[in-house]
DNA sequence: GTTAACTGTGTACAAGTGTACATTTAATTC
DNA sequence: GAATTAAATGTACACTTGTACACAGTTAAC
C-alpha cells in the first residue's frame, strides 16, 4: 500500500532491542567481559521494569532495590548507570523501540484501511499487555518522573505523533488538512491514547470493563476521525 | 441561558472548602480544640500540597518532611492521618471541590455560547495556575499514585465528565446525541484536558509555549465537538 | 475544681537508603 | 605466562525513614 520512507525522521538514533533479550549485538563479537557487562545492564533495566509492573512507582524504588532483583551488589548498580533517573532515560529509550514496534505492526494490518481504527486499536491493546512494565513506566514517567524524564517521554510521544502525521498524510485520510493541522490532530490521538494506556493498564484482570474501555476508546478514535474530516480553517 | 438543577449528583458527599483556609465552618462553632486541630490539619494538607508543587513526587515525600513543613512533629502526623495515603484521599477531596469550583466559573462564562469552547479553555487555564498544586497532584496520582488514589480520582474525573454532560445536554449542543454518546464525547474532552494539563504545569514559566500548548488544545477541543456534532450510530 | 480526653512533644530504634573505598575475581593485553 | 584492566563484591558510614512509647500541656466534661 505504502512504504516507509520516514528515514530522516530515525537515522540518527539507534535504539537497542524493546525485547530486553542480552543485548544479542548479533553481528559484531563482543568480547567476554562486555558481554557479560550488558548482560547484567540488561538484568538490571529489567529488575527495574518488573518492579514497576508489579506495582512500584519508578520514583520510589530504590537502587539496592533494583540491584537485588538484578541479582548483584547495590554498588555494582554504579557500574552501569549513575542514577535512577539515568537508568529511567534508558527505558524511555526501550519505550522508544517499542512505539516503533507498534507503528510497524500497525502498518502491516493496515492493508484494508477500511476498519483501520479498529485494527489499531486493536494492536495497540496487544502491545499494552505484552509491554504492560514499559507502558506503566510511561503513564507514570509522562507527569511523574523527574524533568528530564518526563520530557524524554514527550520527546517520543512526539515522534509517535509524527509517524501518525506520516501515514494519515501518505493514506490521504484527510485532504484538506494540511501537515500542521494534521500534527494537530495526531497529537489528540496521541493524548487519547495514552490517556487511555492509564485505565486499561488498571483494567488487566477485568476483560469485561477492558472491552468496555476499549470499545470506548474506539468511540472517542471515531469521533476524532469524523471531526477531523470536518475542519475548516 | 440555564439553571443547575444536577443537585442529584452531589447532594451526598460534602467536600471543605479549596481555599484550605483553616476551615472556617461557618456557622456551627467549633470547640477550641477541634479548631485548632483542623488547623494543623490542613497545615499538613497545605504542607503536602506545597511539597507536590515544589517539585517532589507525591509517591516519594515523607511523613517526616510533611509533618517538618507544617511545623509540628512527625509523630503528631498520625493524630490526622493514618498514612500519607490517607493524606492523598483528602487531597482527592480538595480536588474535587476545585473541579466543581471549575465547572462553576466555566457555567457561570458561558452565557454567550457562541465561544464556548474558548472561554472554557481559558477558565481551564486560570484554574491549572491558581491550583496548581492540585493539578500536579492529580496528573502524578491519576497514573503513580496507590490504586485507591488513583481510583478515588478517576472518580472524580467521572463526575466531571457527566458535569459536562449536564451541560452538553441542556444546551442541546448535539442533538442527535443520546446521553451514552454524550458521555462518550464528555469523558473524551476530560481525557485531552486531563492530558493537556501535564503539558501546561510544565510550561508556566513559558508563555509562549504555554499559549502555543493551549492552541493546541483548542484547535483539539473543536475537532472533537466537530465529530460530536456528525456522529451517527 | 477535679478528672478525663486529646493534641502535640521528645526520645528511641530498627530498617532502609545512597555511596565511598578497599578488595576479589576474571578477562584482556602484552 | 605476567601485567593490566575492569566488573562485581564486601564493608562501612552517615543519613532518612516509619513508628512505638512515655510524657506535657490544654481543653472538655463532670
Amino acid at each position: 500500500m505504502y512504504t516507509c520512507t520516514q528515514l530522516t525522521l530515525f537515522s540518527s538514533r539507534y535504539k537497542p532491542s524493546v525485547t530486553l533479550k542480552p543485548e544479542k549485538c548479533s553481528e559484531s563479537q563482543m568480547s567476554i567481559r562486555k558481554e557479560k557487562k550488558a548482560l547484567t545492564r540488561s538484568a538490571l533495566i529489567n529488575a527495574a521494569l518488573q518492579l514497576v509492573e508489579e506495582g512500584g512507582n519508578f520514583a520510589t524504588i530504590s537502587i539496592r532495590e533494583i540491584a537485588k532483583h538484578a541479582g548483584i551488589v547495590p554498588t555494582a548498580f554504579y557500574r552501569h548507570f549513575k542514577d535512577t533517573n539515568e537508568l529511567g532515560l534508558n527505558l524511555v529509550d526501550e519505550l522508544s523501540t517499542c512505539l516503533r514496534q507498534l507503528i510497524r505492526s500497525a502498518r502491516e494490518q493496515s492493508e484494508n484501511s477500511t476498519q483501520l481504527i479498529n485494527h489499531s486499536i486493536r494492536i495497540f491493546d496487544e502491545h499494552l499487555s505484552s509491554h504492560r512494565e514499559l507502558f506503566v513506566f510511561m503513564t507514570q514517567g509522562r507527569s511523574g518522573g523527574t524533568p528530564s524524564i518526563r520530557n524524554a517521554i514527550r520527546n517520543e510521544l512526539n515522534v509517535f505523533a509524527l509517524e501518525i502525521v506520516n501515514d494519515l498524510s501518505q493514506q490521504q485520510s484527510f485532504p484538506t488538512l494540511n501537515s500542521a493541522q494534521l500534527k494537530m490532530v495526531a497529537d489528540l490521538i496521541v493524548g487519547t491514547l495514552a490517556y487511555s494506556a492509564t485505565d486499561l493498564l488498571d483494567l488487566t484482570d477485568n476483560p469485561v470493563l477492558r472491552t468496555e474501555r476499549l470499545a470506548l476508546l474506539e468511540a472517542q478514535c471515531r469521533v476524532i476521525f469524523l471531526g477531523a474530516a470536518e475542519w475548516k480553517a
